[in-house]
DNA sequence: TGAGTTTGTGCCGCAACTAAACAAACTGCG
DNA sequence: CGCAGTTTGTTTAGTTGCGGCACAAACTCA
């Protein structure tokens, strides 16, 4: 038992403190092999060999020993490394305005299997959680996967520590309520293994950007979206969610981008919450504003498809131009290296790309001097991912200890 | 050689990993004794035994071991840890507007010898740099001591990762000035060992007052400060400078804090940088502005003499009320827990407590539930501790590595 | 004086590496 | 086809930083 027993329990024995950066890198897409392992971690090939076949022995990558097709390069093939198809998931959830929505989430941020949308939201927190998370332990049987925790993305702010939803405006949700514990106890009931975490769904879609999208390699990542009504905004520093001292950083909706603005119920003019969100857009463009947990789509759709009536152009242009005024007023504080952009502020970059870049260059002290790269976010249900990897992040951390 | 020679020999050769950590925790007076350096590392009483004795073999600290007086807890008495008051400097030095000063600092932050400042600062960098470097090479023969590095403050942002002053306004250097080029080749020039850093004043004002001031323990610290003419910001998260992707965060002087004010040179109206700095002072309370370099003096002195007088007074609450608003926006952004104040920020923290807290609680959107501490600086000469502090973190972080 | 408490130290062992030599799997050239 | 050259994987033998444990030391309190 104490002795050295054969030579493949010394090499599962080994190799713990790299194990989680190793795991981070292979779940990231950074180390398609073990060649880039070895380089990444900074270690010998000794060391990433041994921490790729305990990740391996643990169930959750696959190093391909036959690849066969590695062109272009000379010497050795490395072996490739890939995240497990039938490895351990978590539970993400996801609760909008517009809907709830439960899934499957394994390694690497792929959705191994997901409800449909629900349109009803309630109006109270335990019903809802009940349901989604009645719904995901469902997808759970169903697949028969081994699950190591859940995590659940809120439209509110999230307060540190205690847990609590600071304002759920956009779905009736009481503000203060306590959505962790809530959520929590619907996991333990539903008999979920793992442990439950909850955040905003900014915060995590900034996250799942970082890992899995277009913010991936950025080191300083600023992102900014809206939902149906308001904005929200999310900084990712050095690889890790910053979100300030008692959760609440990156509320940005109350930057003031037009000091003779509409009114705000924060006590401001102009704010960028009032100025830049969905119900600005329609009211600009002078339609008429739909129900409310459809603004979001009335309004992408609008610009999409009639950008070429001029009310509908100007409302863009205006709205395009009050967006890098906050942006141009974030850089200058927080200096990030890329911006994405989610919700409407996606569908406004992709309609005239050059003028938010100008604007925010020409607003933001440094702009001349290489300006910062702004772009659309690229996952589908990014939240839900971003809410997975909060699930993920123990074992991300510590193999061993979280799948223990 | 090889093998175990003695028992000293073989507890010097032991306790790497851990011996930055503990030298931070002596260095920022957070481990007074054997037994917290203990707890605080984590780690077992033999492995801190160990680090404290190799830092006390490498010179850096000194482990007390007749304390004698420990009053009040049972059990044996602790060994206490404390800097090395023969031990190595760095040699710091900071350039402002009015002056500019180099000093010797010890671990702690302790000013070992300072020259007298010297007001004429001219206009060509490697002038003054040339000059500063040479007065602290003098302190240095002086002294006898070993140095090990050499930090530079400077009133303007500095690039990275170039190492150029972008905006050295208040000092009649011209933009982009290679500083970091400049004080290093001084550095080298002047004979003193080790490497040299540059950075910006505000920034290192932070680092200062997180590690030996009023910012002690915090976790994410906002430093906000005017030097003669506009306003500076600096941000401390998780004990480490946050300095953007470029360098350039936290150019604060641009929020809106007064729709209808005074034109910035920005574009914009009523920033932070025309309508909080001591000049904006001096103009409200209809005074006449004196030289450029003793703007700041002017301002604090006529505060802090003649609060009586109502226009002195209504100056300074409508200059509290305007930086109220600014840190109510940082707050909302950056969520930090506690703030810190410099320059004239300080004087009207000081002239009049309440009503700025009231304000940032008020506008700030979580201001209800807990609010914001705001402290103003402590440190005498924080700047040129900063800058010291700069040149100390390579010994920080592998003091073995840094002392070879 | 002795029990209880807390802290420092020596010794053993081990987990997690590195270093170096060697083996394996490819490319490309003659 | 065979052989050099290149890159990667594996094995073996250290090295090292640290935990665990036992014990000694230095205090307080009864």
């Amino acid at each position: 038992m104490n002795g050295k027993a054969t030579t493949t329990r010394t090499k599962l024995e080994r190799g713990r403190s790299a194990l989680g950066p190793a795991l981070e890198l292979v779940h990231t897409g950074r180390a398609p092999t073990r060649a880039v392992l070895t380089s990444e971690l900074g270690v010998t090939r000794a060391t990433a060999g041994a921490v790729a076949a305990e990740l391996e022995a643990l169930g959750l990558i696959r190093v391909d020993s036959s690849p066969g097709s590695a062109a272009g390069s000379q010497g050795r093939p490395s072996h490739r490394l890939s995240v497990l198809e039938a490895g351990p998931v978590v539970l993400a959830a996801q609760v909008h305005a517009d809907g709830f929505r439960a899934a499957l989430v394994g390694l690497g941020g792929r959705i191994v299997a997901t409800t449909p949308g629900c349109v009803a939201v309630m109006a109270d927190p335990a019903q809802v959680l009940g349901e989604v998370v009645g719904a995901g332990a469902a997808l759970l049987r169903a697949s028969g996967l081994r699950c190591v925790g859940a995590g659940l993305a809120v439209p509110s702010a999230v307060a540190e520590p205690d847990g609590t939803a600071l304002n759920p405006l956009h779905i009736a949700w009481p503000a203060g309520s306590p959505v962790r514990d809530i959520f929590s106890a619907c996991v333990r009931e539903a008999g979920i293994t793992g442990p439950a975490f909850t955040g905003n769904d900014v915060n995590l879609t900034a996250l799942a950007e970082h890992r899995h999208g277009a913010g991936r390699g950025a080191q300083h990542l600023l992102c900014v979206a809206t939902g149906h009504r308001g904005v929200g905004g999310a900084l990712v520093l050095d690889g890790r969610l910053h979100s300030g001292s008692s959760g609440l950083a990156l509320e940005v909706g109350h930057l003031t981008v037009n000091p003779e603005g509409r009114p705000c119920h924060c006590g401001g003019r102009g704010c960028l919450d009032v100025e830049t969100d969905p119900l600005a857009f329609l009211t600009t463009a002078r339609r008429e504003p739909g129900p409310e947990e459809s603004l979001l789509k009335q309004a992408g759709d609008l610009l999409r498809a009639e950008y070429d009536d001029p009310a509908v152009r100007h409302a863009a242009e205006e709205l395009i131009d009050r967006l890098g005024l906050g942006l141009a007023g974030l850089v200058n504080i927080l200096n990030p290296d890329r911006i994405i952009l989610g919700g409407l502020h996606r569908d406004l970059l992709e309609a005239d790309p050059e003028r938010l870049r100008a604007v925010v260059a020409d607003r933001s002290l440094w702009g001349r001097s290489g300006s910062v790269p702004i772009l659309p976010c690229t996952l589908a249900h990014n939240s839900l991912v971003g809410a997975a990897e909060l699930a993920w992040q123990p074992v991300l951390d510590d193999p061993l200890a979280a799948l223990a």
